[in-house]
DNA sequence: CCAAGTTTGGCATCTAGTGTCATAGTACGT
DNA sequence: ACGTACTATGACACTAGATGCCAAACTTGG
């Protein structure tokens, strides 16, 4: 052991921290990510090489400390909330990592330019997101990690952290504009109402069998249609589509 | 330049480049991935350090070579595509990606047991994976990146890993079991054909404020019902809903 | 058989990351 | 105040991945 990868101690000297990684984004904007050494930045933050590696673990993790932090924030928010939504908990916990995101543009926009221009730390951004999509996949899916219900759960956390990232870069690109909120919740709307009523369905379906199994036994109807379109009409495309694969 | 990285001249050689992943596999397995260095690899595989890394860039893309050139296969068959049904090549593709991990049991597992064991591997993993969703969020968007459009690329193409990846994991667990090709292809629709119709509908109605879970310029509707009902219980259930939503 | 180009190997070097140990700073009980 | 125990820091050494450089070996073509 003896390394412990710090991760959960960050409390003490938390400013100090904060006060390392921005001195870190300056050096890896000016100079360039790659030809950044350790050395440079531990001298320019006034502290050991040591010292450097003991408080951040590596020089990715310098970047990204901050997120690592937020990630945790979600994680305890997931634990913490009741399961009577979990559709709508996951989208508010999406929203958080959002918020978080345009909260602070003096480190998300120099990081999220650095992070497209180094292989190395876009593949760390994606593994961020991965870990989101886990969590969320998993609060999802309640524990059931094969069937139906764990698959909608995955499928859906997925597209969630694409509407996220669809509506994040697309800020990112131009952070002086306004905050795109409406279309963050649009495109969250989006795909939670796909999706989010598959993963639903199921429990508010007290009449039909649907019992506990669920493996593949169902099928699966979407009809889409312009807003404003009659009742009746969208009736008949259903029952068109009905009479289509013979059901 | 002078070092290329490699990656198209990969033929001549082609067979000497997969002995030494099996080597490497081996060795990476026997005594694990850290443990192993470049150096005992070129021992073991009868060639100088110094070729290897020329050969394969670096430790990690040893491992995951055959799965760099699976990517690449993806690619141009993703090029070669007409684009007449956007959603059905890609679940093809995606068919094709799944068909390789199946097909060479004795590379990807041995991967698979790697990867989850060690961290590095496993973003590495990760990375792969989401180059395979920007692939296919392009090809779905054509072009398109910002909008509804492009939104709905990017969570089929999500969702489709994300399908792809459920159905495989749990093979990969038990790859003595035979193929759950029928598992793939119903995960593989069941996203498709959610948020598959979405992508084929052009419905670029405007905005009519719809009450409730709205938000978006179209309405959706999503029926989940038992294998085997009836088609007038199904569209009784419609009606119903469309009642009570308003529509 | 020789010339031009390519592949390979050996060597040096750079840098991220880790183990170790001594020292400086700090909290605490007497 | 004083010594003690604990923690943070820094200096040093070392491992290993990765890259540049150059010479030797090999291949290709005339």
């Amino acid at each position: 052991m003896a390394e412990s990868t710090d991760g959960e101690r960050a409390r003490p000297g938390g400013s100090a921290r904060s006060a390392v990684v921005a001195v870190a984004v300056r050096l890896f904007t000016e100079a360039g990510y790659e030809a950044t050494t350790m050395d440079d930045i531990a001298v320019a933050a006034g502290m050991s090489r040591r010292s450097l590696f003991r408080r951040f673990g590596s020089k990715e993790d310098i970047l990204f400390a901050e997120h690592d932090d937020l990630f945790e924030t979600v994680e305890r928010f997931l634990e913490a909330a009741p399961d009577d939504d979990p559709v709508a908990t996951v989208r508010s916990a999406a929203r958080m990592v959002f918020q978080e995101y345009v909260r602070s543009p003096e480190v998300t926009v120099p990081r999220f330019r650095l992070v497209r221009a180094v292989p190395r730390l876009r593949d760390r951004e994606i593994a961020m997101t991965a870990r989101y999509q886990a969590a969320f996949s998993r609060f999802l899916a309640r524990g059931e990690t094969a069937g139906r219900r764990a698959l909608t759960g995955e499928a859906l956390a997925a597209s969630v952290i694409a509407a996220h990232n669809h509506v994040l870069r697309s800020w990112l690109h131009a952070p002086q504009e306004p905050v795109p909120w409406r279309r963050f919740d649009e495109a969250m709307g989006f795909v939670t109402d796909s999706l989010g009523a598959l993963l639903r369905e199921p429990a508010e379906a007290p009449r039909s069998a649907a019992s506990g199994a669920g493996a593949g036994a169902e099928s699966v109807l979407v009809a889409v249609y312009p807003a404003g379109i009659p009742g009746e009409d969208v009736l008949a495309r259903v029952r068109g589509a009905l009479g289509a694969e013979g059901g």
